[in-house]
DNA sequence: TAGATTGTTAATCGATTAACAATC
DNA sequence: TAGATTGTTAATCGATTAACAATC
Protein backbone atom coordinates (compact mmCIF):
# COMPACT_ATOMS: atom_id res chain seq x y z
CA UNK A 1 0.00 0.00 0.00
CA UNK A 2 1.50 3.28 -1.45
CA UNK A 3 0.21 6.25 0.77
CA UNK A 4 2.15 8.98 -1.05
CA UNK A 5 0.95 10.84 -4.16
CA UNK A 6 -1.07 8.82 -6.64
CA UNK A 7 0.29 9.22 -10.14
CA UNK A 8 -2.35 10.90 -12.30
CA UNK A 9 -2.95 7.40 -14.74
CA UNK A 10 -3.87 5.50 -11.66
CA UNK A 11 -6.48 7.54 -10.56
CA UNK A 12 -7.85 8.41 -14.42
CA UNK A 13 -7.95 4.45 -14.38
CA UNK A 14 -10.23 4.26 -11.08
CA UNK A 15 -13.41 4.90 -12.54
CA UNK A 16 -13.22 2.42 -15.19
CA UNK A 17 -12.58 -0.27 -12.72
CA UNK A 18 -15.73 0.70 -11.12
CA UNK A 19 -17.64 0.13 -14.15
CA UNK A 20 -16.45 -3.23 -14.84
CA UNK A 21 -16.74 -4.21 -11.35
CA UNK A 22 -20.22 -2.32 -11.28
CA UNK A 23 -20.80 -4.70 -14.34
CA UNK A 24 -19.69 -8.18 -13.10
CA UNK A 25 -21.90 -7.11 -10.09
CA UNK A 26 -24.83 -6.98 -11.29
CA UNK A 27 -24.20 -10.01 -13.48
CA UNK A 28 -24.08 -11.94 -10.20
CA UNK A 29 -20.14 -13.05 -10.07
CA UNK A 30 -18.98 -12.60 -6.78
CA UNK A 31 -14.77 -12.86 -7.33
CA UNK A 32 -12.81 -12.27 -9.94
CA UNK A 33 -8.87 -12.70 -10.46
CA UNK A 34 -6.11 -10.10 -11.75
CA UNK A 35 -5.76 -12.29 -14.84
CA UNK A 36 -9.55 -12.36 -15.77
CA UNK A 37 -10.19 -9.03 -15.13
CA UNK A 38 -7.12 -7.85 -17.36
CA UNK A 39 -8.28 -9.93 -20.44
CA UNK A 40 -11.74 -8.75 -19.70
CA UNK A 41 -10.61 -4.77 -19.94
CA UNK A 42 -7.68 -5.04 -21.80
CA UNK A 43 -4.71 -4.28 -19.42
CA UNK A 44 -1.85 -6.37 -17.53
CA UNK A 45 -2.81 -8.69 -14.89
CA UNK A 46 0.10 -6.92 -13.11
CA UNK A 47 -1.34 -3.28 -13.66
CA UNK A 48 -4.41 -4.49 -12.24
CA UNK A 49 -2.42 -5.78 -9.02
CA UNK A 50 -0.19 -2.44 -9.14
CA UNK A 51 -2.69 -0.01 -9.04
CA UNK A 52 -4.82 -1.67 -6.43
CA UNK A 53 -2.13 -1.51 -4.38
CA UNK A 54 -1.51 1.99 -4.43
CA UNK A 55 -4.99 1.54 -2.28
CA UNK A 56 -4.55 -1.49 -0.13
CA UNK A 57 -4.69 -4.96 0.02
CA UNK A 58 -7.86 -5.89 -1.45
CA UNK A 59 -7.24 -9.34 -3.01
CA UNK A 60 -6.70 -12.82 -1.55
CA UNK A 61 -3.77 -15.20 -2.80
CA UNK A 62 -5.05 -17.70 -4.26
CA UNK A 63 -8.78 -16.61 -4.16
CA UNK A 64 -8.52 -13.16 -6.22
CA UNK A 65 -10.69 -10.18 -5.48
CA UNK A 66 -14.41 -10.29 -4.75
CA UNK A 67 -15.80 -8.28 -6.97
CA UNK A 68 -18.58 -6.42 -4.72
CA UNK A 69 -16.08 -5.65 -2.01
CA UNK A 70 -13.65 -4.23 -4.42
CA UNK A 71 -16.44 -1.79 -6.55
CA UNK A 72 -17.57 -0.30 -2.94
CA UNK A 73 -13.53 0.46 -1.78
CA UNK A 74 -12.68 1.77 -5.22
CA UNK A 75 -16.45 3.70 -4.73
CA UNK A 76 -15.39 4.83 -1.50
CA UNK A 77 -11.76 5.63 -3.06
CA UNK A 78 -13.35 7.93 -5.25
CA UNK A 79 -15.51 9.85 -2.71
CA UNK A 80 -18.83 8.78 -4.58
CA UNK A 81 -20.21 8.00 -0.96
CA UNK A 82 -19.52 11.31 0.28
CA UNK A 83 -21.97 14.08 -2.32
CA UNK A 84 -20.48 17.26 -3.45
CA UNK A 85 -22.56 20.10 -4.16
CA UNK A 86 -22.40 21.90 -7.77
CA UNK A 87 -23.77 24.74 -9.78
CA UNK A 88 -24.04 24.71 -13.25
CA UNK A 89 -23.25 27.80 -15.14
CA UNK A 90 -24.91 28.43 -19.07
CA UNK A 91 -28.43 26.54 -19.61
CA UNK A 92 -27.51 26.57 -23.50
CA UNK A 93 -27.54 23.30 -25.84
CA UNK A 94 -25.18 21.48 -23.38
CA UNK A 95 -25.91 22.68 -20.30
CA UNK A 96 -29.49 21.24 -20.33
CA UNK A 97 -28.17 18.22 -21.84
CA UNK A 98 -25.47 17.92 -18.73
CA UNK A 99 -28.28 18.90 -16.09
CA UNK A 100 -30.72 16.44 -17.57
CA UNK A 101 -28.44 13.58 -19.09
CA UNK A 102 -26.10 12.79 -16.16
CA UNK A 103 -26.71 10.83 -12.75
CA UNK A 104 -24.89 13.22 -10.32
CA UNK A 105 -25.86 11.09 -7.29
CA UNK A 106 -24.00 8.37 -8.33
CA UNK A 107 -20.73 9.91 -9.27
CA UNK A 108 -20.56 11.79 -6.07
CA UNK A 109 -22.13 15.27 -6.61
CA UNK A 110 -25.51 16.87 -6.01
CA UNK A 111 -26.29 19.49 -8.44
CA UNK A 112 -28.28 22.20 -6.82
CA UNK A 113 -28.22 25.31 -8.47
CA UNK A 114 -28.74 26.25 -12.49
CA UNK A 115 -27.70 29.59 -13.21
CA UNK A 116 -27.86 31.74 -17.03
CA UNK A 117 -27.50 35.42 -17.42
CA UNK A 118 -30.92 35.26 -20.27
CA UNK A 119 -33.82 36.72 -18.72
CA UNK A 120 -35.89 33.97 -20.83
CA UNK A 121 -34.46 31.45 -19.28
CA UNK A 122 -34.81 32.38 -15.51
CA UNK A 123 -37.68 30.29 -13.62
CA UNK A 124 -37.78 27.54 -16.07
CA UNK A 125 -37.38 24.72 -14.23
CA UNK A 126 -35.07 21.70 -15.38
CA UNK A 127 -34.55 18.35 -13.34
CA UNK A 128 -36.64 20.25 -10.53
CA UNK A 129 -34.31 22.64 -10.19
CA UNK A 130 -35.11 26.27 -11.38
CA UNK A 131 -32.58 28.50 -13.44
CA UNK A 132 -31.48 31.60 -11.62
CA UNK A 133 -29.99 34.88 -12.81
CA UNK A 134 -26.40 34.92 -12.65
CA UNK A 135 -27.11 38.07 -10.80
CA UNK A 136 -28.12 36.15 -7.36
CA UNK A 137 -24.60 33.92 -7.59
CA UNK A 138 -23.15 35.77 -4.37
CA UNK A 139 -26.33 35.24 -2.08
CA UNK A 140 -26.96 31.67 -3.44
CA UNK A 141 -23.18 30.62 -2.81
CA UNK A 142 -23.00 32.77 0.49
CA UNK A 143 -26.49 30.47 1.57
CA UNK A 144 -25.43 27.31 0.15
CA UNK A 145 -21.60 26.95 -0.24
CA UNK A 146 -21.13 24.80 -3.52
CA UNK A 147 -17.95 22.98 -4.26
CA UNK A 148 -17.97 22.78 -7.66
CA UNK A 149 -19.23 24.95 -10.59
CA UNK A 150 -19.68 23.62 -14.32
CA UNK A 151 -18.79 26.01 -16.52
CA UNK A 152 -20.81 24.96 -19.57
CA UNK A 153 -20.38 28.57 -21.19
CA UNK A 154 -17.37 30.40 -23.88
CA UNK A 155 -14.80 30.65 -23.11
CA UNK A 156 -14.93 34.71 -22.68
CA UNK A 157 -17.83 34.00 -20.37
CA UNK A 158 -15.15 31.82 -18.17
CA UNK A 159 -12.35 34.09 -18.05
CA UNK A 160 -15.37 37.04 -16.71
CA UNK A 161 -16.39 34.65 -14.13
CA UNK A 162 -13.90 31.90 -12.86
CA UNK A 163 -12.50 34.74 -10.59
CA UNK A 164 -15.85 35.57 -8.39
CA UNK A 165 -16.58 31.70 -8.70
CA UNK A 166 -12.98 31.22 -7.20
CA UNK A 167 -13.95 33.92 -3.87
CA UNK A 168 -16.93 32.21 -3.16
CA UNK A 169 -15.22 29.09 -2.44
CA UNK A 170 -15.31 27.28 -5.22
CA UNK A 171 -12.85 24.34 -4.82
CA UNK A 172 -13.06 22.18 -8.71
CA UNK A 173 -14.38 22.69 -12.23
CA UNK A 174 -15.79 20.66 -13.86
CA UNK A 175 -15.16 22.54 -16.85
CA UNK A 176 -16.37 22.18 -20.70
CA UNK A 177 -15.09 26.34 -22.05
CA UNK A 178 -11.30 26.19 -23.69
CA UNK A 179 -10.41 28.76 -20.63
CA UNK A 180 -7.61 27.22 -19.17
CA UNK A 181 -8.47 27.37 -15.63
CA UNK A 182 -5.81 25.58 -14.20
CA UNK A 183 -2.85 27.94 -15.21
CA UNK A 184 -4.74 30.65 -13.22
CA UNK A 185 -5.88 28.89 -9.97
CA UNK A 186 -3.63 25.81 -9.67
CA UNK A 187 -5.04 24.90 -6.61
CA UNK A 188 -8.21 24.42 -7.84
CA UNK A 189 -8.98 20.56 -8.87
CA UNK A 190 -10.27 20.62 -12.97
CA UNK A 191 -11.69 18.29 -15.18
CA UNK A 192 -12.28 19.29 -18.57
CA UNK A 193 -14.44 18.24 -21.16
CA UNK A 194 -12.97 19.30 -24.19
CA UNK A 195 -15.23 18.16 -27.34
CA UNK A 196 -13.37 20.07 -29.87
CA UNK A 197 -9.71 18.29 -28.31
CA UNK A 198 -11.38 14.85 -28.63
CA UNK A 199 -12.82 15.02 -32.19
CA UNK A 200 -9.61 16.71 -33.47
CA UNK A 201 -7.53 13.68 -32.00
CA UNK A 202 -9.85 11.37 -33.62
CA UNK A 203 -9.38 13.44 -36.99
CA UNK A 204 -5.59 12.69 -36.56
CA UNK A 205 -5.98 8.71 -36.24
CA UNK A 206 -8.29 8.78 -39.17
CA UNK A 207 -5.84 9.89 -41.01
CA UNK A 208 -2.55 8.93 -39.53
CA UNK A 209 -1.94 5.65 -37.19
CA UNK B 1 11.86 14.45 -37.78
CA UNK B 2 10.17 11.72 -36.38
CA UNK B 3 8.88 9.04 -39.46
CA UNK B 4 7.84 6.63 -37.61
CA UNK B 5 4.73 6.01 -34.80
CA UNK B 6 3.97 9.27 -32.14
CA UNK B 7 2.79 8.76 -28.85
CA UNK B 8 -0.08 8.88 -27.73
CA UNK B 9 0.96 11.56 -25.74
CA UNK B 10 1.82 13.98 -28.28
CA UNK B 11 -0.97 13.65 -30.31
CA UNK B 12 -3.16 14.62 -27.08
CA UNK B 13 -1.38 17.91 -27.00
CA UNK B 14 -1.59 18.72 -30.62
CA UNK B 15 -4.97 20.14 -30.50
CA UNK B 16 -4.20 22.50 -27.30
CA UNK B 17 -1.16 23.29 -29.32
CA UNK B 18 -3.34 24.38 -32.28
CA UNK B 19 -6.26 26.53 -30.19
CA UNK B 20 -3.17 28.30 -28.24
CA UNK B 21 -1.69 29.19 -31.14
CA UNK B 22 -4.94 30.36 -32.90
CA UNK B 23 -5.10 32.42 -30.27
CA UNK B 24 -2.23 34.09 -30.59
CA UNK B 25 -2.74 34.55 -34.23
CA UNK B 26 -5.85 35.78 -33.80
CA UNK B 27 -4.32 38.26 -31.15
CA UNK B 28 -2.07 39.62 -34.18
CA UNK B 29 0.88 37.88 -33.12
CA UNK B 30 3.24 36.74 -35.73
CA UNK B 31 6.24 34.94 -33.96
CA UNK B 32 6.97 32.83 -30.59
CA UNK B 33 9.45 31.04 -29.32
CA UNK B 34 9.63 27.40 -27.71
CA UNK B 35 10.13 29.75 -23.87
CA UNK B 36 7.35 31.91 -24.31
CA UNK B 37 4.94 29.46 -25.93
CA UNK B 38 5.88 27.16 -22.48
CA UNK B 39 5.10 29.72 -20.42
CA UNK B 40 1.62 30.46 -21.41
CA UNK B 41 0.62 26.75 -22.11
CA UNK B 42 2.31 25.86 -18.89
CA UNK B 43 5.05 23.51 -20.41
CA UNK B 44 8.39 23.28 -20.43
CA UNK B 45 10.47 24.24 -23.59
CA UNK B 46 11.62 21.58 -24.24
CA UNK B 47 8.81 19.51 -24.23
CA UNK B 48 7.30 21.83 -26.78
CA UNK B 49 10.53 21.37 -29.53
CA UNK B 50 10.47 17.58 -28.75
CA UNK B 51 6.66 17.63 -29.81
CA UNK B 52 6.92 19.52 -32.80
CA UNK B 53 10.27 17.49 -34.40
CA UNK B 54 8.07 14.64 -34.29
CA UNK B 55 6.84 16.42 -37.53
CA UNK B 56 8.97 18.41 -38.76
CA UNK B 57 11.50 21.29 -38.22
CA UNK B 58 9.04 24.21 -37.99
CA UNK B 59 11.26 26.86 -36.33
CA UNK B 60 13.92 28.87 -36.98
CA UNK B 61 17.15 29.11 -34.91
CA UNK B 62 17.71 32.31 -33.18
CA UNK B 63 14.03 33.09 -34.14
CA UNK B 64 11.51 30.79 -32.74
CA UNK B 65 8.00 29.75 -34.64
CA UNK B 66 6.11 31.88 -37.13
CA UNK B 67 2.87 31.69 -35.38
CA UNK B 68 0.43 31.37 -38.40
CA UNK B 69 2.72 28.86 -40.43
CA UNK B 70 2.37 26.75 -37.15
CA UNK B 71 -0.86 27.02 -36.66
CA UNK B 72 -1.49 25.85 -40.18
CA UNK B 73 0.93 22.86 -40.14
CA UNK B 74 -0.32 21.84 -36.63
CA UNK B 75 -3.99 21.65 -38.40
CA UNK B 76 -3.17 20.13 -41.37
CA UNK B 77 -1.18 17.17 -39.28
CA UNK B 78 -4.23 16.72 -36.99
CA UNK B 79 -6.42 15.87 -40.60
CA UNK B 80 -7.99 19.57 -39.79
CA UNK B 81 -7.88 20.81 -43.75
CA UNK B 82 -9.57 17.03 -45.44
CA UNK B 83 -13.24 16.43 -43.19
CA UNK B 84 -14.36 13.47 -42.88
CA UNK B 85 -18.19 12.44 -43.19
CA UNK B 86 -19.84 11.64 -39.98
CA UNK B 87 -23.55 10.44 -38.90
CA UNK B 88 -24.70 10.77 -35.17
CA UNK B 89 -26.78 8.43 -33.64
CA UNK B 90 -28.93 8.80 -30.99
CA UNK B 91 -30.77 12.25 -30.33
CA UNK B 92 -31.75 12.66 -27.17
CA UNK B 93 -30.55 16.01 -25.05
CA UNK B 94 -26.82 14.91 -25.65
CA UNK B 95 -26.94 13.47 -29.38
CA UNK B 96 -28.82 16.95 -29.79
CA UNK B 97 -26.49 19.10 -27.72
CA UNK B 98 -23.17 17.65 -29.60
CA UNK B 99 -25.49 18.44 -33.27
CA UNK B 100 -25.89 22.23 -31.97
CA UNK B 101 -22.76 22.57 -30.09
CA UNK B 102 -20.33 21.59 -31.99
CA UNK B 103 -18.37 23.28 -35.04
CA UNK B 104 -17.51 19.87 -37.33
CA UNK B 105 -16.28 21.87 -40.15
CA UNK B 106 -13.11 23.29 -37.96
CA UNK B 107 -12.37 20.08 -36.63
CA UNK B 108 -12.00 18.29 -39.60
CA UNK B 109 -15.58 16.76 -39.53
CA UNK B 110 -18.53 17.32 -41.87
CA UNK B 111 -22.04 15.89 -40.12
CA UNK B 112 -24.54 14.33 -42.60
CA UNK B 113 -26.84 12.78 -40.95
CA UNK B 114 -28.98 11.80 -38.02
CA UNK B 115 -30.58 9.18 -36.68
CA UNK B 116 -33.00 7.76 -34.10
CA UNK B 117 -35.18 5.25 -33.11
CA UNK B 118 -37.88 6.88 -31.82
CA UNK B 119 -40.86 7.14 -34.36
CA UNK B 120 -41.51 10.74 -32.99
CA UNK B 121 -38.42 12.34 -34.05
CA UNK B 122 -38.26 11.42 -37.41
CA UNK B 123 -38.54 13.78 -39.67
CA UNK B 124 -38.16 16.94 -37.29
CA UNK B 125 -34.69 18.66 -38.23
CA UNK B 126 -31.96 20.16 -36.82
CA UNK B 127 -28.95 22.03 -38.03
CA UNK B 128 -30.24 21.70 -41.45
CA UNK B 129 -30.32 17.78 -41.45
CA UNK B 130 -33.66 15.59 -40.93
CA UNK B 131 -33.23 13.32 -38.33
CA UNK B 132 -33.97 10.02 -40.05
CA UNK B 133 -35.33 6.36 -38.62
CA UNK B 134 -32.55 4.01 -37.86
CA UNK B 135 -34.06 1.40 -40.30
CA UNK B 136 -32.78 3.10 -42.99
CA UNK B 137 -29.21 3.37 -41.64
CA UNK B 138 -28.12 0.82 -44.50
CA UNK B 139 -29.24 2.55 -47.11
CA UNK B 140 -27.84 5.77 -46.20
CA UNK B 141 -24.37 4.44 -45.49
CA UNK B 142 -24.38 2.64 -48.70
CA UNK B 143 -25.03 5.87 -50.52
CA UNK B 144 -23.37 8.43 -48.36
CA UNK B 145 -20.34 6.04 -47.24
CA UNK B 146 -19.53 8.18 -44.28
CA UNK B 147 -16.35 7.29 -41.97
CA UNK B 148 -17.44 8.19 -38.86
CA UNK B 149 -20.14 7.44 -36.09
CA UNK B 150 -20.97 9.60 -33.24
CA UNK B 151 -22.63 7.42 -30.71
CA UNK B 152 -24.49 9.47 -28.33
CA UNK B 153 -26.84 6.29 -26.83
CA UNK B 154 -26.42 4.11 -23.92
CA UNK B 155 -24.48 1.22 -23.38
CA UNK B 156 -27.11 -1.74 -24.64
CA UNK B 157 -28.08 0.31 -27.77
CA UNK B 158 -24.45 1.02 -28.92
CA UNK B 159 -23.66 -3.18 -28.27
CA UNK B 160 -26.58 -3.67 -30.42
CA UNK B 161 -25.59 -1.43 -33.49
CA UNK B 162 -21.81 -1.43 -33.53
CA UNK B 163 -21.78 -4.63 -35.82
CA UNK B 164 -23.80 -2.61 -37.93
CA UNK B 165 -21.95 0.35 -38.66
CA UNK B 166 -18.74 -1.48 -38.95
CA UNK B 167 -19.91 -3.77 -41.45
CA UNK B 168 -20.93 -0.74 -43.19
CA UNK B 169 -17.88 1.00 -43.35
CA UNK B 170 -17.49 2.87 -40.34
CA UNK B 171 -13.60 4.06 -39.15
CA UNK B 172 -13.74 5.51 -36.44
CA UNK B 173 -16.30 5.79 -33.41
CA UNK B 174 -16.81 9.14 -31.40
CA UNK B 175 -18.22 7.47 -28.14
CA UNK B 176 -20.67 8.77 -25.70
CA UNK B 177 -21.73 5.65 -24.65
CA UNK B 178 -20.04 3.39 -22.08
CA UNK B 179 -19.73 0.58 -24.45
CA UNK B 180 -15.62 -0.47 -25.08
CA UNK B 181 -15.68 -0.50 -28.85
CA UNK B 182 -12.10 -0.86 -29.03
CA UNK B 183 -12.07 -4.02 -27.06
CA UNK B 184 -14.54 -5.61 -30.21
CA UNK B 185 -12.66 -3.40 -33.02
CA UNK B 186 -9.19 -2.87 -32.21
CA UNK B 187 -8.71 -1.44 -35.53
CA UNK B 188 -10.96 1.02 -35.50
CA UNK B 189 -10.33 4.57 -34.31
CA UNK B 190 -12.82 5.68 -31.14
CA UNK B 191 -12.60 8.71 -29.36
CA UNK B 192 -14.61 7.91 -25.84
CA UNK B 193 -15.63 11.07 -24.21
CA UNK B 194 -16.77 9.38 -20.90
CA UNK B 195 -18.72 12.43 -18.91
CA UNK B 196 -18.90 10.13 -15.62
CA UNK B 197 -15.45 8.86 -15.88
CA UNK B 198 -14.41 12.74 -15.93
CA UNK B 199 -16.69 13.70 -12.92
CA UNK B 200 -15.54 10.59 -10.94
CA UNK B 201 -11.91 11.65 -11.48
CA UNK B 202 -12.86 15.46 -10.12
CA UNK B 203 -14.83 13.49 -7.15
CA UNK B 204 -11.66 11.86 -5.75
CA UNK B 205 -9.27 14.84 -6.54
CA UNK B 206 -11.40 16.90 -4.12
CA UNK B 207 -11.45 14.54 -1.52
CA UNK B 208 -7.37 13.68 -2.02
CA UNK B 209 -4.49 15.76 -3.73
C1' DT C 1 -1.10 -30.40 1.11
C1' DA C 2 -1.04 -28.64 -3.75
C1' DG C 3 -2.66 -25.12 -6.71
C1' DA C 4 -3.74 -20.59 -7.41
C1' DT C 5 -3.11 -15.94 -7.11
C1' DT C 6 -1.84 -12.04 -4.64
C1' DG C 7 1.47 -8.29 -3.04
C1' DT C 8 5.78 -6.52 -4.02
C1' DT C 9 10.37 -6.06 -5.79
C1' DA C 10 13.25 -5.78 -9.86
C1' DA C 11 13.72 -5.01 -14.88
C1' DT C 12 12.16 -2.72 -18.83
C1' DC C 13 10.24 0.53 -21.40
C1' DG C 14 8.75 5.13 -22.62
C1' DA C 15 8.19 10.02 -21.82
C1' DT C 16 10.00 14.25 -20.05
C1' DT C 17 13.66 17.31 -19.04
C1' DA C 18 18.31 19.10 -19.50
C1' DA C 19 22.13 20.33 -22.15
C1' DC C 20 24.46 22.02 -26.00
C1' DA C 21 26.20 22.20 -30.69
C1' DA C 22 24.25 23.98 -34.94
C1' DT C 23 22.69 27.95 -37.14
C1' DC C 24 19.80 31.75 -38.21
C1' DT D 1 29.45 39.38 -35.83
C1' DA D 2 26.98 38.47 -31.36
C1' DG D 3 22.79 36.95 -29.42
C1' DA D 4 19.03 34.08 -29.54
C1' DT D 5 16.81 29.98 -30.12
C1' DT D 6 16.20 25.86 -32.49
C1' DG D 7 16.91 20.72 -33.35
C1' DT D 8 18.74 16.85 -31.28
C1' DT D 9 21.29 13.91 -28.21
C1' DA D 10 21.97 12.43 -23.51
C1' DA D 11 20.27 12.07 -18.72
C1' DT D 12 16.54 11.63 -15.73
C1' DC D 13 12.36 10.45 -14.24
C1' DG D 14 8.13 7.81 -14.07
C1' DA D 15 5.05 4.17 -15.51
C1' DT D 16 4.42 -0.46 -17.06
C1' DT D 17 5.62 -5.19 -17.21
C1' DA D 18 7.84 -9.33 -15.52
C1' DA D 19 9.08 -12.31 -11.95
C1' DC D 20 8.57 -14.63 -7.78
C1' DA D 21 8.28 -15.30 -2.83
C1' DA D 22 4.46 -15.10 0.40
C1' DT D 23 0.24 -17.08 1.56
C1' DC D 24 -4.50 -18.29 1.25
Amino acid sequence: MNNGMISTSVIKRLPRYYRFLGELKAAGLTRISSRELSERMGLTASQIRQDLNCFGGFGQQGYGYNISLLHSEIGNILGLDRPKSAILIGIGNLGRAVTMHINFETKGFHLIGLFDNKESLVGQVIKNLPIRNISTLDEFCRENLPEVAILCIPKQAAMSISDQLVRLGIKGFWNFSHYDLSLKYPDVKVENMHFGDSLMTLSYRLHHD
